[in-house]
DNA sequence: CTATTCTATATATCA
DNA sequence: TATAGAATAG
């Protein structure tokens, strides 16, 4: 361990004084780092990663795949940097993109040189240094500094505030897709005024600019910013008052960002700006785990990194410390296959371990069964729970398996899911403590008006509108005014009334009372707490521990107005709950995690690849997806379980399904084809209510990529190699192909001949492709199965 | 205005 | 299938 450092940051970094040039070049400071200890926090560094740690000058990216100690190298350089005396913590800007991973960091780095780490002021999320930013010089982008940060809820709604002012139809033009196009805009750099001329029209025939600009002049009016213009109105700050962005560029010396994968246009412009005068920045990431592009994120940002970077040093990390061999094989061949990547070998020098499995289950309550099964007897080998997670693609995934779960009573928990402060009570609740702040704040008002019901309905919120926009005063004050009228019937202007007294009341007592004390207060006296105690569904419950955690949550906070403006940036649920439970949760969520034992249920064509990514990106989503796949391999230690059905449920109806070509991306040499328990699913209890009804039991072996993996065994000890799809081009057409073409045998149904199959019953063979029908059941509709799936009849 | 029925819809997630 | 939001009845 390395022993505290005395460093001169004990001294108050002056508040204002952004110019004020650091002493890191002084007598000092090179004579304090001639006597430093002998850096012991580089021990135990293998080469590639101390390389990393030491090229502090310059543009730096270090490609980082999965399990090569990419955090370690990071919080090092930190350490480095500080005990070396080229920066004091609050010179180096560290971004990271959540605050666990900002949390994290700042402990590790405390853990290697002493809390000198709090002094780093700059380590955080895009968003909270964004938001610091805009907050010292709100006034010169058009804002106070007390503005607030909308939520995407409080956002959906004042779009649809915007394109009803616009006398839009809201239902043809629904705001979810005008908040997604504005997003794709903010997430690329976009101003309202820089939109391409092709694009702005896409939205209302034509209206989609005159719409941002709308919404962008409603934020403003309202003092108020989305999560885009965190970054966008930083760059707009920058690039319009060069001296500003000059103090930024001299008080950041040095430069880190993690997961530079991830990164959006509009985060690149805004590191870049920053970076350009010294150029000390460097980027951690790994191409092959970007999985974000679908929220904006560019992987060309870190395949352009020393395009854009000149004389950038590129270090690769590769030695893989996590996985065993097998497992790492699978991943790296996996990956391989992908054409956009710069390209890195993992390595291990761990022995080869367990081959990874693929299983194949009948359909999705099948394959949770066999599941839940092996998770009990690893347990019952005393394998800690803790050490063994489930990654689904999709969350719908999720439901089956906790039923599963719970039947036997495996201790699980859900990660990811929705944030804390996302829930709807906890909104609910910050919504009543901003109207006391702040008693314009019209979202918030909107939003509890009539929560719980008292009367006020959308008539009378009509109303107040009417009000408020013709006299341009906020609604609480339109609302003061229209209960001295009788313009209301009597019932809404009593309750309207009462409620206007209330947040008076509140209001004043906020002077004097704690923010804590008086949150529950007001969660009392509004009767909100109650309309939870009275609600008798299952989650009522938990929403009323959620509102205490919420409550409790605030002490820590000097006033109510500091605690508003953390919370959306800074909540979250403490979730460090280490206790015997089994991990559930998306491939997303998955992320940064390592574990044991890894489950990998539902790698099927459609599902994963999944196919709306496929759809609306082609060849990039399905490289995203193998990506997915990648990260998720290599989230496992020891053992990795790939599963598959044949059948599954996709919005209630049974789809019979192909396995994922994915499967048929491995080496043969490294994983195992398992065979599920013969006897699975006989005699009623516990088997698939669809047991009954298949007359052909073994047919989800039938399918090419099982036939696939089954020949892989067989070929195994003759080292032959296995025909892979690698030399065909294009998007997802070929890739449809490779499914239906890889078993031989053409189909020998025929055209109008009539079939039975085991879930969708009688219909009549419309079309033949290879061994894919359409087939138009009687009762089922228009499905394409696999010829194995159905039999014919007459 | 509220309660009920109906209907459209369905990736992943982070601030 | 499950849910959210809209249409409709009360």
């Amino acid at each position: 361990m390395v022993a505290p450092m005395n460093q001169p940051e004990s001294r108050p970094e002056p508040q204002d004084d952004l110019t004020h040039e650091p002493a890191s070049g002084s007598l000092s400071a090179r004579a304090r780092a001639a006597v430093a200890p002998q850096s012991p926090y580089l021990a135990g560094l293998n080469p590639e990663q101390r390389a990393a740690v030491e090229a502090t000058e310059g543009p730096v990216l270090v490609l980082a795949g999965a399990g090569t100690g990419k955090t370690r190298v990071l919080t090092t350089r930190i350490a480095h940097l500080i005990a070396t005396g080229k920066a004091r913590p609050f010179d180096i800007l560290a971004v990271t993109f959540t605050n666990k991973a900002a949390r994290e960091m700042r402990e590790r780095v405390a853990a290697l040189i002493g809390p000198v780490a709090e002094g780093m002021q700059w380590l955080g999320t895009f968003h909270s240094i964004g938001t610091k930013i805009l907050r010292r010089h709100a006034e010169l982008v058009g804002l106070r500094s007390d503005f607030t940060i909308l939520g995407t809820d409080d956002q959906l709604r004042l779009m649809k505030q915007v394109i009803e002012a616009e006398g839009i139809d809201e239902k043809r033009w629904p705001a979810r897709q005008l908040a997604s196009l504005i997003d794709g805009w903010k997430n690329r750099g976009l101003g309202p005024a820089q939109i391409p001329a092709g694009e702005a029209g896409a939205f209302a025939q034509g209206k989609g600019g005159k719409l941002y600009t709308a919404y962008q002049d409603r934020l403003k009016v309202l003092n108020a910013v989305d999560f885009g213009d965190l970054l966008l109105e930083c760059l707009r700050l920058w690039r319009e008052h060069p001296d500003i962005l000059q103090q930024y560029q001299n008080r950041f010396r040095y430069m880190l960002v993690d997961e530079y994968q991830d990164t959006n246009v509009a985060q690149y412009l805004w590191l870049r700006l920053l970076a350009q005068a010294r150029k000390n920045l460097c980027c951690v990431g790994d191409d092959d785990q970007s999985i974000y592009g679908w929220r904006g994120a560019e992987v060309d940002n870190i395949l352009r990194f020393d395009h854009d970077f000149p004389g950038a040093t590129v270090i690769r990390l590769e030695r893989n410390y996590r996985s065993t061999g097998h497992i790492l094989a699978a991943a790296s061949f996996l990956i391989a296959k992908n054409q956009g990547r710069l390209g890195k070998t993992l390595r291990t020098e761990d022995e080869p371990g367990e081959k990874v499995t693929i299983t194949g289950a009948w359909d999705s309550e099948d394959e949770a069964r066999l599941i839940c099964e092996e998770i009990e007897a690893l347990h019952a080998k005393r394998h800690p729970l803790s050490e063994i997670a489930i990654l689904v693609r999709i969350s719908a995934q999720m439901r089956e398996i906790e039923e599963r779960l719970v039947t036997l009573g495996v201790p699980y928990r859900v990660i990811g899911g929705p944030r804390f402060y996302e829930r709807a009570e906890i909104r609910d609740a910050l919504a009543y403590l901003r109207v006391v702040n702040q008693p314009a704040d019209d979202l918030a008002f909107e939003r509890i008006v009539n929560v719980p019901k008292r009367g006020l309905g959308d008539a009378t919120v009509q109303v107040l509108h009417n009000h408020a926009r013709a006299a341009r005063v906020p609604l609480t004050e339109a609302a003061r005014f229209i209960v001295e009228t009788d313009e209301l019937k009597p019932k809404p202007r009593g309750a309207l009334r009462d409620l206007l007294i209330s947040f008076g009341r509140w209001a004043k007592l906020s002077e004097t009372m704690t923010q804590s004390d008086l949150a529950q207060m007001v969660l009392e006296e509004s009767g909100y707490t109650d309309m939870w105690q009275k609600d008798k569904s299952a989650d009522a419950a938990g929403r009323l521990e959620n509102l205490k955690e919420l409550v409790r949550s605030m002490e820590e906070f000097p006033d109510l107005q500091s605690f508003l403006e953390h919370v959306s940036l800074v909540m979250e649920a403490n979730e460090t709950d280490t206790s015997e439970r089994v991990s559930l949760m998306t491939l997303h969520a998955a992320k940064g995690l390592e574990f044991n034992t890894v489950f990998l249920p539902g790698w099927e064509e459609g599902l994963f690849p999944n196919q709306r990514a496929l759809d609306e990106s082609g060849r990039a989503g399905l490289e995203e997806e193998r990506r997915l796949a990648h990260v998720g391999l290599t989230r496992a230690r020891r053992m990795a379980k790939i599963y598959f059905a044949s059948n599954r449920r996709i919005h209630g109806l049974w789809n019979s399904t192909v396995p994922s070509r994915f499967i048929d991306d491995l080496p043969e040499a490294s994983v195992e084809i398992v065979e599920a328990p013969a006897n699975f699913s006989q005699g009623g209890f516990g088997g698939s209510r669809f047991d009954r009804m298949a007359p052909f039991s073994g047919s989800s072996y039938q399918t090419p990529g099982w036939q696939r993996a089954q020949a892989h065994r067989a070929q195994t000890e003759s080292g032959s190699t296995f025909a892979r799809g690698g030399e065909r081009r294009g998007p997802m057409l070929i890739e449809g192909e490779l499914v239906a073409k890889s078993t031989g045998a053409a189909s020998t149904f025929a055209v109008g001949g009539r079939v039975l199959h085991s879930k969708f019953g009688p219909g009549t063979v419309e079309a033949v492709d290879g061994n894919k029908l359409t087939v138009e059941f009687d009762k089922a509709g228009r499905k394409m199965v696999l010829d194995s799936f159905v039999e014919r009849l007459g």
